[in-house]
RNA sequence: CGGGGUAUAGCUCAGCCUGGUAGAGCGGUAGUUUUGGGUACUACAGGUCGUAGGUUCGAAUCCUGCUACCCCGACCA
């Protein structure tokens, strides 16, 4: 993409609503843009990454087995009094009328649609199991969104529904999502941690959220050091083995871990002094087992082998696609500006021509930019006529994992300077050499 | 939902106390300058001062209502 025929409005100020650096460089990067309190329109660059970050939770989802459907963000209030929830949920739910005062709302979860959905089309145990997931906008009325899309009122969530015919398959469902949640947070550059969490609102007895460290995390969480270095499970790990499911969770959970609420000192104090990780956390994702929940009042039942009527069990979860963008910056920045992980970045290469009009520097920066493209790199051009400086800058607070500085001086010796945005390392070799390098990287 | 605050140019803000018809820096445009980490200079463009009403000869400025947004707390993916 060349850059003068992109759209990235940069900031160079900060705007005095952004408190935390995640919501500061979103805004002066251009990523994002407030239309309302906790309503943000994505620009190019935060859709890039938000659409980077999405597929790699796809192909997880996909991996565990999981079936991707997507359902509408406007729902009808009598599908939420059939599992009781249209009274309990309180004003975090927006409701709205249509024009023939029907009651719809917005969506802020689908445990009951995707319910009524299965109810409708799944009638025998032979059909199960079933793991139908979306990645859809959801909107809960907060009463004070902050942290730009950190804590929005609208937001992408992807969540995932499952449906066995008995608690065991269930059990079996929740940790093969356990194990996709490990690698898709590892893919993304993340080390999240499972936490033993309350279910709150969503009910059930057995939950987790995956959290990631982070200073400016908003909530407090302990865990064991062994996290931080613990490796995920590989691609081709057997998903539909129940032992290796279940000794995958076993794994993960059998040291200690916990978000505030659910902290236990004394649990915590015992662990050597050298092994206590307290630290600040972000949720990125959260998992719920909650049985029949949904499925008894809605009446979603299916003949079991023994040939009677029995309820689903079901589980649900979630990630949060938007919030992950916020939570990776809060986890890789510095003091100039975002340094995107490679997985996950809007580009992977910025290449910056240093004096835009000499015949010779345009020339070697088409070529360079015509041959990254065709090797499959994905590079952003700057071929505006800006001071360096300003270049320089503007690369530095996009936060691409390279750059690629071309300019008279360097190319009088047949020479390009590239430069890991993350180290700071710099390079100075032939275009060839630098084409050589940079596609064996990204 | 309680408490506090803000609203003036695209962004960050000054002006308000003490009423006289709007400013700076950055950004934008045009030029000069030249060029390797946000260069310097010149000129230009850009605002019914959130909104509705009130007081006054006169309101960005004083008063009232409304709206939006932000911060602290409670709450949450």
């Amino acid at each position: 993409m060349r850059l003068s025929r992109y759209f990235l409005p940069i900031l160079r100020e900060t705007p005095k609503e952004a408190e935390i650096v995640s919501h500061r460089l979103m805004l002066r990067a251009g990523t994002i843009r407030q239309e309302a309190a906790g309503i943000y329109a994505w620009l190019p660059l935060g859709l890039r990454v938000l659409n980077k970050i999405n597929a790699i939770i796809r192909e997880e989802q996909n991996r565990a087995g999981a079936v991707e459907i997507l359902m509408p963000t406007i729902q009808s209030a009598d599908l939420w009094r059939e599992s009781g929830r249209y009274e309990a949920y309180g004003k975090e739910m927006l409701r709205i009328k249509d024009r023939h005062e029907r009651e719809m709302l917005f969506g802020p979860t689908n445990e009951e649609m995707v319910t009524a959905i299965v109810r409708a089309h799944v009638k025998s145990y032979k059909d199960l199991p079933l793991n139908l997931y979306h990645i859809q906008w959801k909107f809960r009325d907060e009463v004070r969104p902050r942290f730009g899309v950190m804590r929005s009122r609208e937001f992408l969530m992807k969540d995932a529904y499952s449906f066995d015919i008995d608690a065991e398959g269930a059990r079996h469902a929740y940790n093969k999502m356990f194990t996709a949640y490990l690698r898709t947070f590892a893919r993304m550059g993340l080390k999240a941690i499972p936490m033993r969490a309350d279910t709150g609102p969503i009910g059930g007895n057995l939950s987790h959220e995956f959290i990631i460290l982070a200073s400016t995390g908003e909530s407090e969480v302990f865990c064991h050091r062994d996290f931080l270095e613990q490796p995920t499970p590989a691609a081709d790990i057997a998903f539909d083995d129940r032992a290796t499911m279940q000794g995958v969770f076993d794994h993960w959970t059998s040291k200690y871990a916990a978000t505030s609420e659910m902290h236990d000192a004394a649990a915590f104090d015992a662990l050597p002094e050298a092994d206590r990780v307290s630290a600040r956390g972000i949720e990125v994702g959260h998992i719920f087992y909650f049985g029949t929940k949904y499925s008894e009042p809605m009446g979603a039942t299916v003949n079991g082998p023994d040939g009677k009527e029995t309820a689903l069990q079901m589980g649900s979860y979630g990630i949060g696609p938007s919030r992950l963008v916020a939570a990776l910056i809060e986890a890789n920045h510095d003091d100039k500006g975002v340094i995107w992980p490679t997985s996950v970045a809007p580009f992977q290469v910025g290449l910056a021509n240093l004096k835009v009009g000499d015949a010779a520097t345009d020339a070697a920066c088409l070529d360079l930019y015509a041959r990254l493209e065709k090797a499959g790199v994905d590079v952003l051009y700057d071929d505006r006529d800006d001071r360096p400086g300003a270049k320089f800058a503007t690369l530095d607070l996009i936060g691409l994992p390279h750059q690629v500085i071309v300019g008279p001086k360097g190319l009088a010796d047949g020479l390009v300077e590239i430069k890991n945005r993350r180290t700071g390392e710099r390079e100075t070799l032939t275009p060839d050499a630098a084409i050589n390098k940079l596609t064996a990287q990204a």
